[in-house]
DNA sequence: CGACAGTGTGGGAGCGCTCCCACATTAGAT
DNA sequence: ATCTAATGTGGGAGCGCTCCCACACTGTCG
């Protein structure tokens, strides 16, 4: 039939070609400095004659490491939230993954069967560290993953104080900078959209609204907050509530673009025109809030970079040793120079800033 | 401390402990019908108490199996394409894999060096098949993959007569079904911005197009055909064009909901009412579609479907072993004459139904 | 001129499985 | 009674790597 195992060389036929020993093959391979400039050459050449490409099992048995990790999206929450969203991440997963020459593994988990087959699956060897994707607020998981000695980095927290390693994006600050153009752009009877109050992500979101409205000198008003679910009917029936409690609202702050195309569905329905009567801010600068009727303003979290620096803290840990799991455990490697972005690199834990985009609905 | 690498029981233990040889476990853990009650449920047990977990590397070494597939998505595509279309193959392609305990890869492929290194990384068996989302018109990837003797199933096609394996929508079916549901509703004048004509999905709605017309007995009219790129502004754009050039028309066709939504933005410059002016239909049915003012009508593919499917031809393929199916040494391309729709059950091909979901932009 | 560090280097010893051959054991056929 | 087949079963022989020990060879130092 088709030689698709038989043809393949192996390393020891690598060895034979360039008149060597396996390890120094090996050696060469795996940028060992120990060898020879003769001998690397050798082998460099024989390799590339041969068409020769390590076999990854093998050398998973041998190594124990598998040059792959997973990152684990629950199903439920990828309905849930902006699509647009998991892509992004995945994306910036993919980009720093490939950098250092590691493999993705996607797992969708739906149901709780699915899960505990996950754990099992961790407990075969098959990835070096895990990404968790929006995990809810009394998930054991990530505490499980660590207690198997397996690298964990989580977007997003389960809590205020979260004890295992994350990246998250700046919620407070996003609610703090949409009240802020709100309050520029002269409201000052601001309502907000939560999400679900049991999640971080809702919580820290509507705390960033309060700080921006005391920033201000406005006085909160609990009447003014309605709480959404993160879908389009969620936003529409909290808008309407608010504004039956609140008819005099200039302005509306959903934590979600889905939310927000909730809450102007609603007011229109109320006869309210955006921006004139109400101003409407989102959260995601997902594509919907560009192709929305007036375009929606959005605090964008940058998603994609999130995902690559939940990679690269990945990859830091699972380089760092199993020993140095205790804390930024910094060996010689090249620091970067003061991030780019807020929060230091090497520690446990980001936060990423977010940027408020202004289009024609506020 | 708990050992990560020490820790897990092997099968030799497992062995041990049920007081039997290592064959059989292995016969047990693998299904096999050969082996005594009275064995089985001793291995059973041991397994149990022990928390035995295969080793995933040491399976494949010896066996020669990854159970693992991998998914291709070519990152430009992602960009283009309405994203929720790739997380709803993914989701597909999880469910189905899943049910058959294999693992998805994901990768995405942004250059020409990735795509290279992508296959090296084919050639180090890490997998069992591939899957390649969205393939350009003169792609060489799939045959590439099945040259290397491993199974390959694609979404889409890249012409008419694609001989590699692949699963579809009925995009002809979609464009037709637009325009039937355009002339019921009393239009005569239908315009249509397609996508990039070098790609066979837009050739197809194209051609759908046409079909539609002919079959409800209006003239062709090449003015109101124009060309967009699957972009909002490549919609805006060519909805432009088609005003000007047949400022009478009352429909638009565009094949895809976020060119739907350029078309949208056009229209109301223009100052033209949907649907009361200008009745307006995408394809996709993506959540944009729902969102938009007034909600689009639209042509849903069944994009879950069509990711379990692929993954149950992959997997049946592979399962087929390496000798049945037809050679995928073939050199040239077969010249397969299936027919065009309706492919057959375990057949090569398969084109999965589209539908029309009417909403009030109609 | 020995003792002693380096450097490179070969190759044995696994890693934890699956494959498969040989050997029971049993039951039926002759 | 012997022969054959069917059924279970143990365990050797790898799969293709990495790890690491032992062994050259160099120089350098006391």
């Amino acid at each position: 039939m088709n030689g698709r195992q038989n043809g393949r060389p192996t390393l020891e036929q690598v060895a034979a070609r360039a008149g060597v020993g396996r390890g120094t093959v090996s050696r060469v391979i795996n940028g060992s400095p120990r060898v020879s400039e003769r001998a690397r050459t050798a082998v460099t050449r024989a390799v590339a004659e041969l068409g020769y490409v390590p076999n990854q099992a093998a050398r998973a048995l041998a190594g124990s490491r598998t040059d792959a990790i997973a990152l684990v999206i629950p199903e439920a929450e990828a309905r849930l939230f902006a699509e647009p969203y998991f892509l992004g991440l995945i994306r910036g997963v993919s980009i720093e993954l490939a950098a250092s020459d590691k493999q993705l593994l996607l797992t969708l988990v739906r149901t709780e069967q699915e899960r505990q087959r996950f754990e099992q699956y961790l407990a075969a060897q098959r990835v070096d560290g895990v990404l968790l994707a929006s995990v809810h607020g009394d998930d054991p998981l990530p505490d499980r993953i660590g207690e198997l000695g397996l690298p964990v980095v989580m977007n997003g927290r389960r809590t205020e104080a979260e004890p295992v390693p994350y990246v998250d994006s700046d919620n407070i600050g996003a609610g703090r900078a949409a009240v802020a153009h709100l309050v520029a752009r002269g409201r000052s009877r601001i309502a907000t959209v939560t999400g679900p109050l049991d999640m971080y992500v809702a919580r820290a979101r509507l705390g960033g609204y309060r700080a921006g409205l005391a920033e201000a000198g406005l006085a909160p008003d609990e009447g003014l907050v309605a709480a959404g679910d993160f879908t389009e009917e969620g936003g529409r029936r909290a808008t309407r509530l608010l504004l039956e409690r609140r008819p005099g609202l200039d302005a509306v702050f959903a934590a979600s673009d889905v939310m927000a195309a909730g809450a102007r569905a609603a007011l229109r329905e109320a006869g309210r025109r955006v921006p004139g009567d109400v101003a409407l801010v989102g959260v995601d600068d997902s594509p919907v809030a560009r192709l929305m009727d007036p375009p929606l303003t959005s605090v964008r979290q940058p998603i994609e970079e999130m995902g690559r620096t939940m990679a690269r803290m990945l990859t830091a840990e699972i380089a760092g040793g199993p020993e140095a799991a205790g804390g930024p455990e910094t060996p010689g490697g090249p620091e970067v120079p003061g991030g780019p972005e807020g929060g230091r690199a090497g520690s446990r834990r980001r936060v990423l800033p977010t940027e408020l985009v202004v289009r024609e609905s506020s």
